[in-house]
DNA sequence: TTAAATTGTGTGTGCGCACACACAAGAAAA
DNA sequence: TTTTCTTGTGTGTGCGCACACACAATTTAA
């Protein structure tokens, strides 16, 4: 272990004072262009790295991240990701770093907007929301370029310039892992059933990309041999409803084999079904909420993809703390892995959730 | 962000000095028993957590951890967990952490104690490295016990005092994942080709464990329709050998469906297989070496199971680091999770080797 | 020409903690 | 009783860096 090469080192080599090297570093200016020179080459040569550890406890100042997300508890989907933030930042509390967490109602624009602007008003350092609402999201970071605050956006991407970075799935690709699953469970032909269970599914950009990734697979598999049937259902919390369309569309249409939940909410179809003499039909659904969880033990639900919600929110903050302490670049877009999640491998990513 | 409360503040609130407080939390003796309770109540009281960036930078001590591995470039599948080891090391240097890598012969015992007998010679603070000669490994950890470096095993696990964690898969469990995937392609039933492409597969309990997995799993599936047909082939390295060995066994059994590789060498089958008019074979391999992702991509390999043999070598380091400079207790055992990669969502997981 | 502003550089302090050392008081050994 | 050891406590320094401040040498303005 060659010592570190410190300030010190090349205040000495180059013949100036510390004070110097780090208006270099700092680029805090009233330097002299030579000394500037000199001192810049110096740390090249002598392969200067800062010591992180004591630059943060000197620099010494918090770092609020302000945090808009659905409320706690209000959507089994939504409280992932947010936990995952506080995971994180339990992790990163002793670089300073603190969340200002603002909640919003899920299905209230409205309330996304007055609670952006009350959180914006405690003037955080950095901005983490998903962008449910593509109105009133455009417009925050609108305000976000004049109050110079950076913004990671999860879930979804939007395109806009003051976007740092997006952390979230590729819906595009889920649907075409699904359209994999599927039809390797279909075995050769068959059709499959595509089940939004959510409300203005048409402006939900990420469930059209996920229509889109399994048709677009299954018609490059065997156009002749697979049919999608899309079914949009905005009363998703009403079992009895859900079983009864479930019943007509499948007298309707015979051949129906496999069912794909574009969002979390497969366990309210399982939870739907009557238990009669169906024929079998193979699930598939997104995300480890324990209900989801639990049907796939019960081999009620087949597939889950998992879209990583949780992590979604943690490399948000662990990302942010990158850049405001380490300094470093983050890249535009971070796609998350599509975890193929059996009840045979359910176990480690269930206990990653809760680790990190 | 109220004040974070430190040594300083305890002191005051317990009329001692910091001195003395600072004997209290390292327990280094030489205080009082009043004292001492005092101290302790008020660092209750005012719920101090002490500031672990102060707490590093002061402790300024580097780190130093063994790390004994297969040589580099000699078989892709052990590069991975080094060049994890390597990242890791990267992202903690500036804690005082660095490596001292000592490489052996993947087929040598004698090397292995070589190498293992010049690492602890350099007095690492700790020390990292798969058991893969049973005897040699067990005699490795006496000695740690004498020295009392506290010791982590990545891909295989064996159980001595001396270990303090165990970073890898669970082989069983893999097995039992294969099966699940092998009894979907095989639509009901058909008969599984096991192949141990390995030297001295007796030895080796993390095939056998596999072996077990697939075979309960199918068993347990549907005990008559499924068959296990087991071939050991230590002389993989010749294609020609493999494919007529191959050929051989198509026609002596008929309806052999799917292929299970057991180990990271998928691509040497596929490699050795001549393109005839066989019965289409789907193939599972395990981990995300360059060739089994080619195969994977074309399409002549059907499942990889992922064993995040770099991620445990990262996580091997950054368990390390937590230990010593963050006081963390390890868990004894950390299974990573077994990632189901087919072609569709590849990509994220390569991206996730280079990245973490 | 002189005063004021600007530029270039060095010094000093503090971030919170770890640890070496100093030193007093009492206990044990001589 | 004197000496040595032990125990309990406080003080001081340094880890490497950030940043405020001091101050001289210029440059610009008055």
């Amino acid at each position: 272990m060659n010592k570190r090469v410190t300030i010190k080192d090349i205040a000495e080599q180059a013949g100036v004072s510390v004070g110097t090297v780090d208006r270099v570093i700092h680029e805090r200016g009233r330097v002299s262009a030579e000394v500037k020179a000199k001192v810049l080459q110096v740390m090249q040569a002598l392969d200067f790295e800062p010591n992180l550890i004591a630059s943060t406890l000197a620099f010494n100042r918090a770092i609020q991240i302000g945090v808009l997300m659905p409320r706690l508890h209000s959507d089994p989907y939504w409280d992932l990701p947010l936990l995952g933030m506080r995971r994180a930042q339990h992790s990163v509390k002793h670089y300073g770093v603190g969340l200002v967490e603002q909640m919003f109602d899920l299905f209230s624009p409205q309330d996304f907007k007055k609670s952006a602007i009350a959180l914006i008003d405690q003037k955080p350092d950095a901005l983490v929301f998903p962008p449910i609402f593509l109105k009133e999201s455009l417009e925050l970071l609108d305000h976000c370029v004049e109050v110079k605050v950076p913004t990671i956006l999860v879930n979804t991407d939007v395109e806009h310039p003051q976007v740092m970075s997006y952390i979230g799935q590729d819906s595009y690709q889920s649907g075409v892992l699904a359209g994999k699953l599927l039809s390797m469970a279909m075995n050769g032909s068959g059709k499959v059933l595509l089940l939004n269970l959510d409300k203005e599914t048409l402006n939900a950009k990420h469930l059209m990309d996920k229509e889109l990734g399994l048709r677009d697979f299954l018609a490059q598999k065997d156009k002749n041999s697979f049919t999608v049937l899309r079914q949009d259902v905005e009363d998703f919390d009403n079992p009895e409803r859900l079983d009864s369309l479930l019943n007509e569309l499948l007298q309707q249409y015979d051949d129906i084999k496999t069912v794909f939940v574009t969002n979390s909410r497969a366990y309210k179809l399982v939870e739907a079904i009557q238990e009669q003499a169906q024929p079998h039909l193979n699930i598939l659904g997104f995300d480890l909420l324990p209900n989801n969880l639990h049907f796939l033990q019960m081999g009620k639900i087949d597939f889950l993809i998992n879209q990583n919600a949780s992590y979604q929110g943690y490399l948000a903050i662990k990302n942010l703390t990158d850049y405001f302490i380490f300094k470093k670049q983050l890249p535009r877009v971070q796609h998350l892995p599509l975890d193929i999640v059996v009840a045979e491998n359910a176990a480690y990513y269930v206990q990653r959730e809760q680790g990190n």
